[in-house]
DNA sequence: CCGGTCCAGTGTACCGGTTCGCTGTGGAGC
DNA sequence: GCTCCACAGCGAACCGGTACACTGGACCGG
């Protein structure tokens, strides 16, 4: 493979002349510029990232950081990774995936090899430990996820919040006056998944102020366990015919546990929830639901950390998506 | 950050001694050993991957690239990548993910830019265009995927053929003369999707042999489709009442479509599946399957490219991964 | 005509490691 | 006691880029 220095000799020109053509950092005379362009094609030169990195101290590599809870292994994780390195790559950089059963551990050695510019963590949990070794080494990062404290680290999430409101809203508006809230698993929240919490104290929140009565149940874990757990809760004529569900797996349940029990929606039930985008693809979902948005997530997150990368001492910022809509699917039938 | 000319200084010997120290390639006495491993401990150093690398000219860092196939279900996309990251680290690399609807482009930039070691091709065809480039550059690579032609590089996968043997013989075991054939869309064995293929023609020739008759149906893409097209095969009177499915999201649909006939499993309907194991985390899936082995395959991957990087001329492999079980969960009724 | 300014392009140091030929020391062998 | 060798450790070159102080020539005004 063709070095600068070989450009250099076939353009006649140095090896600090064809190093501003390439960067494009410093001022080269339109014919210069020629030259170098023309050795460059010639030769099929392209920079080594690597060198470039040693020089610049700059590896325009990010590191995406995937938690693990078992709790919440979703398909949507794909979907996250994939248009997380799309945006990345719109802005030149590259992604390193940092998968480790103990996520600071891979962060300290992402951190301690400088193998990456800065990290953007997924599965974000209240005091999440992986923001200890970034904060030391004083390095860029953003959360996708939104913590009660950022400790000074910028975050992007889906504003679950106003997600709840709108679904508590179109229950209500349809009349009804109490519903079942459908959990996660009560370890969720416990660990302090930010998305869990903001979610269920704003639909709490909501529903007190629209008079709306709700019968908190959380799902275990485990698919045997949610369709017992759905059943169950189906099952109880004392339950609210109303459901409001915050939970993939429940979600996706959902129709198996309607079927043993041959309930229908919306004759028997109301449904609404909020769910990964990625499992409306499929299965057909015929619930009204507000959908999640990895792509605008995803697309801001890496935006906000290239900038932060840039400038390590701007504002620290926080920034929620609203989800666009809510998707009525006729799954809510009017209440009296 | 430290660098190693700090803990040499500290230590009191010189840069080369240090590294050899750290990369173990030359004896270093043990008073001298010792003198190193305090200063770094002390200095808290690590080795700077990008200088290393240059240096090297060993990146230790593996791409994954991630095909782009609409047609394909992806629940079980993150299982490997997962998977892949974690037998990558093992064997002291990182994971640098290229996702790209070209990823031929996606290739090209690594080699050129010297960002990775070698490839690991996700989602393989047959006479993928990926290739091209990487058997240019004499580039180490391992396909997850067994393409007719491996083109002189390493392949895993899953002996997709012996696992639709092993459903086929569930089926005639069981008495079974005819089934339907549930399969992936058209576009995908056109596209020469290997597994699909493998399966396929497997599938065909074992029931020849078995004297059961198949009725392939292709399943279009698509939530609706997938659901209008199983509504369809079950509702024919003409159609086997025995089904074999190579096709996750129609896995994944049936239960629908059976509780829109009213059909049950396994009165009404025997079946039988090949697919990712991803599914049966998520959904209670009562049909007797041979599941995906992701950790299986991606380990084997990372351990074929980890050999070839090392020894670029050894002999090609082509390793395929034979599912260790069929799982029966009582979904296939003995048939006169 | 001279001194100052501007400007494209050059040379060199440096990023942080590895590698390899060389050196100085000590012990063995005679 | 001297030579020779083995061996631990050293020094310098190198990997492939970038950055910055500098140079030499053109151009300007006085």
């Amino acid at each position: 493979m063709a070095t600068i220095g070989d450009v250099a000799r076939e353009a006649g020109v140095s090896r600090s002349t064809v190093s501003s053509v390439l960067t494009g950092r410093k001022y080269v005379s339109p014919e210069t510029q020629a030259k170098v362009d023309a050795a460059v094609a010639k030769l099929q030169f392209s920079v080594n990232a690597g060198a470039r990195a040693l020089a610049t101290s700059r590896t325009m590599a990010l590191g995406v950081v995937v938690g693990f809870h078992e709790a919440e292994f979703s398909p949507a994780l794909a979907a996250y990774l994939i248009a997380l390195s799309d945006a990345a790559r719109e802005q030149g950089y590259s992604v390193v995936l940092l998968t480790e059963p103990d996520g600071v551990e891979a962060v300290r050695r992402a951190i301690s090899g400088r193998q990456v510019d800065g990290f953007i963590l997924l599965n974000v949990v209240d005091d999440d430990p992986r923001l200890e070794p970034i904060n030391k080494a004083r390095y860029p990062a953003v959360l996708l996820g939104m913590p009660q404290d950022t400790r000074g680290v910028d975050a992007v999430d889906l504003d679950f919040a106003a997600g709840a409101a709108m679904l508590v809203d179109h229950l209500a508006d349809a009349g009804h006056r109490e519903a079942v809230f459908v959990k996660w698993p009560e370890e969720l929240y416990a660990a302090g998944s930010t998305y869990a919490n903001r979610f269920a104290s704003s639909a709490r929140e909501r529903a007190e102020q629209r008079g709306l009565r709700l019968v908190p149940i959380a799902v275990p874990v485990g698919p045997e366990q949610v369709r017992a757990t759905l059943r169950a809760v189906l099952q109880d004529p004392e339950n609210p015919r109303a459901l409001l569900i915050h939970n993939d797996a429940a979600v996706a349940m959902l129709p198996f546990a309607l079927h043993d029990l041959g309930l229908e929606v919306p004759a028997d039930r109301s449904v609404v929830s909020l769910h990964a985008a990625e499992l409306a693809r499929l299965y057909v979902l015929s619930f009204t639901s507000v959908e999640s948005e990895p792509a605008a997530v995803c697309q801001t997150a890496v935006e906000m950390l290239a900038k932060r990368i840039a400038s390590p001492d701007g504002p620290v910022q926080k920034r929620l998506i609203v989800p666009p809509h809510i998707e009525p699917k006729g799954s809510v039938q009017a209440a009296a």
